[in-house]
DNA sequence: TCGCAAACTAGAACAGATTCTAATAGCTGT
DNA sequence: ACAGCTATTAGAATCTGTTCTAGTTTGCGA
């Protein structure tokens, strides 16, 4: 339920919490990346990380903490790249699109990680970052560094709207019902709709 | 993960064996109108509905099949009521945006059973006629008539993307993060653009 | 260095979904 | 009435997330 505080509850996180918690992400997502969020499990994940479960359960609470964990880096690595290589289309909405698509091909290279993930974090009951942060990265690249804290109410709306039929997207793809190509379109005409006057 | 044939497995279902998968759906939609789908414990709605663990499983391969069979029920209601009282708005636009949101009233007075109902849709591997469903009413209400079969293909996806958006912020009111006024204000900001010309 | 609080560990315990088993009941065709 | 089949039953068993326990280790301020 809670997010994750480092377990002694007000210090700082030592390094070697650092690294311990670093470990049990990465065995959590070379899991979930061949048998999806079922062969994820949590005395599976505290074995590889080399950690009792007791510990694993002290960095994080519960499994869907854990999974929104293994989300969190993967969205590092969609803003890094973004950030390293912008989007360089003309209008706003060809550059949602194109970071969007980015996304996509990101994800579809780990279907059983990506499917798991989008599922969890759809059903999950804990707060995740997952929706505001793929948000405020279409409003920073359509409108040219724009950032949640500046954006009106109806720009973020508007963002928002279409980082939900992206996610839609997606699962759709990811259960077997859409084409890369029918997202593009979906994407495209949606973005041109929507960011039309952001 | 597999729909739910008659437990015979070729032959057709008996009237017994109908009013049991009745009375078993009913047990578990009593169940989960209270405490949602986690008080909808199999074993209970085996002991509510007088079947045992088993039976409900030769019905019911799954939870999941369970909570999709009474969902199904709900959206019955649903799609009746609107065809009984069609929207009479004059644009497009707003007249998707008021089955929307009588569709938003309706799911909010069993907040805990739409909030199961939601998330099955959701993870369902099993295709949910739901959200077709849910794009054919949008085109039908919206565009006077049009049917899923003669619409464009434009026309379906911007539906689609209006249905997406509709069933994200519908999660998010669940979970306490949207009010019915911000439901409102997005779905008819989104509407008004990916409607304007459909 | 001492001592304490927090972190860690192995493992048992618990909960709820799902599966399995052995036995019984009920129907169908002969 | 009988044989053979499927449905049903009670209950045990299994699996995995989560919690709990009791004891050990570690970091660190006095």
């Amino acid at each position: 339920m809670e997010s994750h505080p480092p377990p002694g509850g007000h210090s700082v996180r030592t390094r070697s919490q650092h690294q311990r918690r670093k470990r049990i992400v990465q065995a959590a997502a070379a899991l979930a990346s061949r048998g999806g969020v079922e062969a994820m499990q949590m005395r599976t994940v505290a074995e590889r990380a080399g950690v009792a479960l007791g510990t694993l359960y002290r960095y994080f609470p519960s499994k869907m903490d854990l999974v929104v964990a293994v989300v969190g880096e993967e969205i590092d690595l969609l803003e890094s790249s973004i950030e390293r290589r912008p989007p360089g289309a003309t209008t706003p909405a060809s550059r949602a699109v194109d970071v969007l698509m980015r996304a996509t091909r990101g994800l579809m290279r780990e279907p059983e990680l990506a499917d798991a993930l989008i599922r969890s974090l759809i059903l999950a009951e804990v707060q995740t970052p997952f929706g505001d942060r793929m948000t405020g990265l279409l409003l920073r690249v359509a409108a040219d560094g724009l950032t949640l804290e500046d954006a009106r109410e109806d720009q973020i709306d508007l963002a928002g709207s279409l980082s939900s039929v992206w996610v839609q997207e997606l699962l759709e793809m990811l259960r077997g019902r859409r084409t890369y190509d029918q997202i593009q379109r979906r994407i495209e005409a949606a973005a041109a709709r929507l960011f039309a006057d952001i």
